[in-house]
DNA sequence: GTTCTAGAAC
DNA sequence: GTTCTAGAAC
């Protein structure tokens, strides 16, 4: 504040401002927390609140934009003052910092709801004029959309504050950062969700060494006014690491106290950007002398040329120091070419300690290597082959000999590989780029156009060495094929068991088991094995029904998506992971994306029986053990929960081919469950109950489709008490509380299944 | 089947 | 302004 308003003239160069974007719900304290740094900085601030902003009147995210892009051009740094809970919110003002190439922060105040509500609600004259009553649902609402921020959205650094007392250090820390200081990237004082789903897995692996979620911010960690990043040392490893290991076992104790669920009840935690990523630091740019101004085009060139090829694939471009040439020219190139900053973004930090310092995570990392591919030397080839331990020389050694200039080399890192169990790292990618210094071997005597030319083609081994480790990730799930395959890449352990696998072994198939009874060693085969679906069709369904039956039925071409159920039916063992239970006729499995309680699938092995349609009298008997084994699951399930009420039915027209029984509590208790035709595929007469199907086909030979489109988006209409509601939204919260009987149709037949005397008011 | 998102509905 | 749906893309 004493400072006086700089001017462009007399800025120092490097003194860059900070563009701070405060995250948190109204009363978590981000007004007060940019006054108080703004009362002890040496910087200039300027707070730009969209409550105040609009004066008088309520602000919008226009005007904030605005002042905070005239405030930066005036080398003044700048806290963006609003809720920013929301990923969208923030990502304008996240293109401004990049756009002025300036460091991006956030600050996220998550601390309790309790506290921010009694805050707000206590408060008398805020400026959002929020105060009272209201306060406490919109923080409530609020809350429960928030999207904590992440590196990938073009975050250089992120503190998260989980308390008063992480807020009173991050105070500290933003107020004394003087004018020329900048602090270390990464992401600071996390304990998320992420850091559980990591040490759920590590000790899944039994790892005793469980990585931080990131480098925590407590006090005495980090020093705001040093000059030097932190994290800048590239042999002190073993310090760095002792020093951080008190507070790396306090968390893992805090964090082991907590439920950790399964690998697989993480599935829908994985976020979306936890995608494949690459991280690579510049090559030949340091020691090799190329003109950087070239170098930074290439680069983008190259990602550019990559990232329109592989959709679900991530490079980050990494480097040391803040003051990095290369990454300011190419955050300058990104940019203006306005690249896509979640498949390729800069990043500031130890390559070798992206996950335990930065929180990135990252699959694969490149060296620039040496042509004899030795540790040594200095710089980041012996960091990598430092902190891999010997196992990266020796494989390596096994993998390649050499390298000439312009080539990459892909070496799989043991699972034993400190890289590996802190990091996250499964692949290390040697580069060897061209030489632009006297000193060392293969001098191109500047010659430029050769240089080029070694150079894009150093990038285009490197990236392709990435897309292989990415393309030999196998396949494609049940269901949603990206997601999962997402989580694959995303986590040691299944790169352990599928990834690396491709490299070390040729002979996999031969391991194919036949025991289908054996579940012990599901964790790792299924969920693995489990990916590797192929879609070439099978040999050995029987051939000549499935000719009868394509001839006779409409044919329906159904989608890459609608295949999983019919590639699980055929290769069970394929997927045993994934299923509960496998016999001759029929698979049982949870339903991926289950639309109540408990939601499983009864499917047909039969070939060439993909859906209601294909059903004749020859099918009797399957339907009837479909059905007995649906039961069977829905008892079993009843004698966990009494309460549970279930029903059993076909689809009349399927969205998965490959006839499939849905056994689904009457609950419809679910996130999944979306839209109208979630809700009107179960709820009206496109519904087939199993017991009518049965019926049908008995006395008729073939079933009933109701395959009418209007059923689909009938209106909604509660399961119990049959009254309508406007919207699902509404619709779920009435059933979430409706104690009507069902329906007497529903209540014939034998069509509900339920615990013996419950319902009470169910009886026939 | 899901995801994404424009624009309708409130 | 926000919530919710519905259609396209995959």
């Amino acid at each position: 504040m004493d400072m006086m308003d700089v001017d462009e003239t007399s800025a120092p160069r490097e003194g860059k401002p900070v563009l701070v974007i405060l995250v948190g719900a109204p009363g978590s304290g981000k007004s007060t927390f940019g006054e108080d740094v703004m009362r002890s900085s040496t910087r200039h601030w300027v707070r730009v609140c969209q409550d105040t902003i609009g004066n008088g009147k309520a602000g919008t995210k226009a005007q904030c934009l605005s002042s905070a892009t005239s405030a930066l051009k005036e080398g003044k740094s700048v806290f963006i003052d609003r809720c920013n809970l929301v990923r969208e919110q923030r990502s304008e003002f996240i293109q401004l910092g990049g756009g002025l190439q300036i460091d991006v922060h956030a600050v996220v105040l998550d601390l309790p709801a309790k506290l921010c509500i009694s805050r707000s609600v206590k408060r008398t004259g805020h400026e959002g004029n929020l105060q009272g009553g209201r306060a406490a649902a919109v923080v409530n609402r609020m809350l429960q959309h928030k999207e904590l921020p992440k590196l990938s959205e073009g975050f250089n650094r992120i503190t998260f504050c989980q308390n008063e007392n992480d807020v009173k250090n991050a105070i500290n820390t933003y107020s004394s950062l003087g004018p020329l200081d900048s602090l270390p990237h990464g992401c600071f004082g996390q304990k998320n969700t992420d850091s559980k789903i990591q040490v759920g897995i590590m000790k899944f692996l039994k790892k005793a060494e469980v990585p931080l979620a990131a480098a925590s911010t407590t006090s005495g960690t980090e020093d705001p006014t040093s000059q030097t990043p932190r994290n800048n040392s590239y042999f002190k490893n073993k310090e760095t690491l002792s020093s951080i290991s008190d507070n790396a076992n306090l968390e893992t104790k805090e964090v082991e106290g907590q439920e950790v669920g399964s690998a697989d009840s993480h599935a829908n935690q994985v976020c979306p950007d936890d995608i494949p990523t690459l991280a690579f630091p510049s090559i030949s740019t340091s020691d090799f002398q190329f003109n950087l101004e070239k170098a930074a085009d290439i680069i983008v060139e190259k990602v550019a040329e990559f990232s329109n090829k592989f959709r679900n694939a991530r490079l980050v471009l990494v480097d040391l120091s803040h003051k990095s040439k290369i990454l300011s020219l190419v955050k300058a190139r990104i940019a203006e070419k306005n690249m896509d900053t979640q498949k390729f973004f800069t990043h500031v930090g130890d390559i070798t300690h992206l996950y335990s310092r930065g929180g990135l995570r990252c699959n694969a990392i490149a060296n620039a290597a040496n042509w004899r591919l030795k540790p040594g030397g200095g710089g980041v080839n012996a960091a990598i082959f430092n902190a891999a331990g010997p196992e990266l020389e020796s494989a390596t050694k096994d993998k390649v000999k050499s390298l000439s200039p312009g080539n990459a080399a892909v070496v799989p890192l043991s699972s034993s590989s400190p890289l590996f169990t802190r990091e996250g790292v499964t692949h290390v990618i040697h580069v060897l780029g061209p030489n632009m210094n006297p000193q060392r071997p293969n001098y191109l005597n500047n010659d430029y156009n050769k240089g080029c030319k070694i150079l894009e083609d150093a990038y285009t081994s490197l990236f392709d060495g990435f897309a292989s480790i990415v393309r030999n990730q196998p396949g494609i799930p049940v269901g949603k094929s990206e997601k999962v395959e997402r989580k694959s890449l995303e986590l040691p352990v299944q790169s352990d068991c599928s990834a690396r696998k491709y490299f070390t072994s040729t002979e996999q198939k031969s391991k194919r088991s036949d025991d289908h009874g054996s579940e012990k060693s599901k964790k790792c085969k299924g969920t693995l094995d489990g990916l590797g679906l192929a879609f070439t069709d099978s040999k050995d369904e029987k051939v000549d029904s499935e000719q009868r039956r394509t001839e006779r039925s409409r044919s329906k071409a159904w989608g890459s998506w609608a295949q999983a159920l019919h590639q699980i039916a055929m290769h069970p063992e394929k997927h045993k992971g994934d299923l509960l239970e496998i016999s001759d006729d029929v698979v049982v499995l949870n339903d991926i994306y289950p639309k109540a309680q408990k939601h499983v699938l009864v499917l047909a092995r039969t070939g060439g029986l993909d859906c209601l349609a294909d059903v004749q009298k020859e099918q009797l008997q399957l339907l009837k053990k479909m059905h007995d084994v649906g039961v069977k699951w829905a008892e079993k399930f009843l004698t966990e929960n009494a309460s549970l009420v279930f029903r059993l039915g076909y689809h009349s027209v399927p969205s998965m081919r490959q006839l499939h029984l849905h056994v689904i509590s009457q609950d419809f208790e679910s996130t999944q469950l979306k839209n109208k035709k979630h809700w009107n595929s179960f709820n009206t007469a496109f519904f087939r109950d199993s017991v009518d199907v049965m019926d049908e086909v008995s006395s008729d030979g073939k079933a009933t489709l109701k395959d009418d489109d209007k059923l689909l988006s009938m209106e909604l209409r509660c399961h119990r008490c049959r009254s309508a509601h406007p919207n699902i939204p509404r619709l779920k919260s009435h059933i979430s509380s409706c104690q009507s009987p069902f329906p007497a149709y529903l209540l014939q037949n034998g069509r509900l299944v339920h615990a013996p005397g419950e319902p009470r008011n169910s009886v026939q």
